[in-house]
DNA sequence: TTTGAGCTTCCAGCAGGTGGAAGCCCTATA
DNA sequence: TATAGGGCTTCCACCTGCTGGAAGCTCAAA
């Protein structure tokens, strides 16, 4: 099948799987005529892959992912370990951005937000080290 | 002072200052031996900037706020508008983040991790649509 | 035959920096 | 006074993960 049939089956935008055929995530056969040629296993691997992203995992993990699950003979520890260091990535961002927020939300209470000048939030951002 | 005292006291890399400085967030004066030369204004400029992109505030965001941290005649409202925006990307973010923790510690759950082949992690990112 | 959609490649750019090379400048020490 | 080092300068490339657009080929329908 043509990319554009690829790209409505997998989710992906052809630009996308284009973008993964150069990063060499994907390697799909060509027709006589230059056109990518996607069969049923390329479209399963699209559909893996934006599952995975999806999921948060950065390329170099799809395509190691990848890997584990082309190998009938891999351990599922392997591929769990993976997604523990990712879940510890994911944790550490939430933490990072909810303490940004409890921050920013309370500069923003303090905040009377009317029109006059003084801004406890501006004060905040600029205060002396 | 020179870029590597400013660099300290305000906690920003001397390569990151420099880069503020080509996209125009501030503007050093140099010295006659073309070495740029900080005031403390300056360093305090830094030190918001470093403040609000802590805060997790975009480039474009801090321009802004900057300006009306500059503009004694600016309305706190303004400054409140940007930060509840920018509180609302947060959010986002956050229950973003939030429903990729569930899924994925979930699948790592289902998952023995040891050295047999099956795993819930692949079977899941594999499964069909 | 012509139109229009879909495909190809390649080049550029987004955010927000970071790394490195080549080369100047300044100071301390031998 | 020569030299070694560290800090400074500019410029260019690279990072992640795409996305947009131009130029040009191919294909199917009218």
């Amino acid at each position: 099948m043509n990319i554009g049939t690829a790209a409505k089956r997998s989710g992906l935008p052809a630009k996308t799987i284009r973008y993964y055929e150069d990063i060499d995530l994907i390697r799909p056969r060509r027709d006589t005529n230059g056109y990518r040629d996607f069969s049923d296993r390329d479209v399963h691997k699209l559909l893996f892959l934006c599952r995975a992203r999806a999921l948060g995992f950065t390329i170099e993990n799809c395509r190691v992912l990848l890997e584990l699950w082309e190998d009938q003979e891999r351990a599922s520890g392997d591929v769990k370990q993976i997604a523990r260091e990712h879940l510890a990535v994911i944790d550490a961002k939430i933490a990072d951005l909810t303490s940004m927020r409890e921050n920013l939300s309370h500069l923003i209470e303090t905040c009377s937000g009317d029109d006059r000048p003084d801004c406890p939030i501006l004060n905040d951002l600029a205060k002396a080290g």
